[in-house]
DNA sequence: ACATAATTAGTAGCATGCTACATTTCAGGA
DNA sequence: TCCTGAAATGTAGCATGCTACTAATTATGT
């Protein structure tokens, strides 16, 4: 037997996404956008754009397509920033704000779900394992503004 | 700090990638393509789409598109069984025989490359912890067909 | 003050993954 | 035989992710 571990990260990592995406089908969201919003609803301050980039380690395009989206389907708003005229405020919108109460306990729910019958040893174990896997694989992508990795 | 482990391992899937790819890259394939390609290399009998889908947990739509840009860049070719022209048969090319050698390397080195430094106890459990996350998540994708999964 | 560099975001184009629907072919029963 | 259903693939349309290039704005150094 050999193709282990990539593989079952890849099939983890899809089941999971699956799982997350038919959890919010009545939210209209799919799991990229439910976690956007998850993260937004977990912010004091509006935030830009650059700052999603950072904290889901995606590229800015990929950040603006998802957004342009939440804002389509009105979950949020784009307003520039008059201090700083390059950067885009993100504000909720009223259907935004719903999503608020139950976002946070989905994803929450998803975690756990995923190690519910791990004991906290071994979810510490799995942590780390994960991390060193990472680091091994080259620390992954987004290397600038490491420290703002935490924010999630 | 929440949201750890879907994180996680979405980040080492985007990385695992990232690295196959880029090592691909003088071969002019992407990671997926190299994967099919390593895996058309070990098989002794022409597969149809239908075995790579089982073998990758992939939708037939996402294996016809890998297969065709595969086949138009001279790696495969496709044709149809004579004795049963549903399906068709892949055959890889000169181009593609000559992945031959170094895809199975390339795909075990990267392999290895993430649990470099694990025990071979280490290797184990996160192995099981692997397994176990995705059963916890429902299993992972096509649940039909599970006796072919170790087919890899 | 002004030129240059850095930062933020937009757009184009692509690969990969999905679902849903259509098509072709084979297999099995009335 | 013929009809119906199963199986394999094709096609359309979408979301998510990327790189590369562009544009606008701010920051910085001389």
């Amino acid at each position: 037997m050999y193709l282990h571990f990539g593989h079952l990260v890849r099939i983890l990592h899809w089941c999971t996404d699956q799982i997350m995406t038919s959890t919010l089908e009545q939210q209209e969201l799919t799991a990229s956008q439910g976690h956007i919003m998850g993260y937004l609803s977990r912010q004091t301050n509006p935030p830009c754009p650059r700052d999603i980039e950072a904290a889901f380690h995606l590229s800015h395009p990929t950040v603006s397509g998802l957004l342009s989206r939440l804002e389509q389907k009105g979950f949020i708003q784009q307003c520039p920033d008059p201090d700083d005229r390059r950067c885009k405020r993100i504000y909720l919108s009223e259907k935004g704000l719903q999503c608020h109460d139950t976002m946070y306990r989905i994803i929450l729910e998803n975690e756990e779900r995923m190690v519910h019958d791990f004991t906290p040893e071994e979810k510490e174990l799995f942590l780390s394992f994960l991390q060193r896997a990472i680091t091994n694989m080259g620390g992954g992508p987004c290397q600038r503004r490491k420290q703002e990795d935490t924010q999630l």
